[in-house]
DNA sequence: TAGATTGTTAATCGATTAACAATC
DNA sequence: TAGATTGTTAATCGATTAACAATC
């Protein structure tokens, strides 16, 4: 058997997922890949592809059962155990992710926040421990975290990305303009930089509107 | 000539040309396609093949001349014409959305904020207009705004979209989580959930070291 | 000039879509 | 049972990679 999943499979798993607790939580017991097609724009398909790499899932001509193909996929990604992150950059954004961060459904939980400013560290309010930002590799690694989150200004990405991945962080979700680089092999980066979605929505417009001329 | 660009090679020009701006400050004049390669992890020979959809960029056996591939970048997505967009939602993410959104460059221009709650309204210290949400539609239409950045709460989701949607707006940043639905013909959407993200890393750290078992 | 590098066509690779037997 | 729906193999589609002539 091939353990391997692509990329793009995993993104729409994850997907349905999501929509899966929401399902769960509605109390709705069953649900098909047509109408998983209906709701999350992932066509019938794909959805029955996608979930062929899990193993068998579930009733052949009955649809699939909520629960047990959330718990599926969840065994497969990994999605029981309670995942640690940290916060690194406590400004106006980083605060505001920190607000979010009781995380529904207690997936992941943010144990830890970081930052340069000395001052930013004794006034912030949060029930979260904060450290100084020099210490981020070796309480990474007494903490056991294993995911990061980068809400630094540009100039300090690179830094605090090789930071954390000394400290042996497995995943980060940067929101600083600028790629990591390099990247390490196993460590995984999702970018989140508006400006570079901003450019993206502008040129599928600009690039659509050509063609239809 | 095919007008078409696939999605993939749209953003990585992105990436190029978010790149390019930098070089351009440092006062690089050349660049060729392998170095590219090195510093944003694209292959140069997607770069060249990229490159090429936009028609010649330049010295056969020289490189890329930085400014004008630059400029080439920008005429075929539009990117010299400064975008009017806006924002929904003004809480603590949205604040912080609105404070960074002198956007270097000056390509996008957050012109009017949008609120349900009129006492946010009222005490939010910010250089933009703010409007209540139940004036979207107006208000985005009047100004003529083409970019909308949605950051509040996953209920109102589809409402604010819709009424985006309505007033014009071509693109859509996300911050919500969950799917805008349904998706309207010629109108494009980012979703920027982090919980989305961080699943997505796990699920990529777990499948990576199920398969180097 | 010679070495380097592009532009573009061809070949490979991988993902999505289609189709249909299996089965609830 | 009959209609509906999955699981999985095959076919299509599209993107990435390779290769090489053109040319700086």
């Amino acid at each position: 058997m091939n353990n391997n999943i692509p990329l793009p499979a995993i993104t729409r798993l994850c997907s349905v997922y999501q929509f899966l607790l929401s399902l769960e939580k509605d109390g709705q017991k069953r649900i098909s890949s047509s109408e998983l097609e209906r709701r999350l724009g992932i066509s019938a398909h794909s959805v029955r592809k996608d979930i062929s790499y899990l193993g068998i899932a579930g009733g052949i001509g009955a649809g699939y059962e909520v629960s047990r193909l959330k718990e599926l996929i969840g065994e497969r990604f990994g999605f029981a155990e309670q995942k640690k992150a940290c916060l690194v950059g406590l400004g106006r954004l980083g605060s505001a992710i920190l607000q979010r961060s009781s995380f529904p459904g207690g997936e992941f939980r943010v144990i830890a926040g970081f930052d340069s400013n000395i001052n930013k560290l004794e006034t912030i309010k949060t029930t979260v421990s904060v450290f100084p930002a020099y210490q981020i590799t070796e309480m990474v690694r007494a903490l056991g975290i294993t995911l990061g989150i980068i809400a630094v200004p540009a100039a300090s990405l690179q830094e605090v990305a090789g930071r954390l991945i000394d400290g042996g962080v497995r995943g980060i979700v940067n929101f600083a303009p600028g790629l990591i680089n390099p990247t390490v092999e196993g460590v995984f980066i999702r970018n989140m930089d508006m400006m570079a979605e901003l450019r993206i929505l502008s040129a599928q417009v600009r690039v659509r509107d050509e063609i239809n001329t």
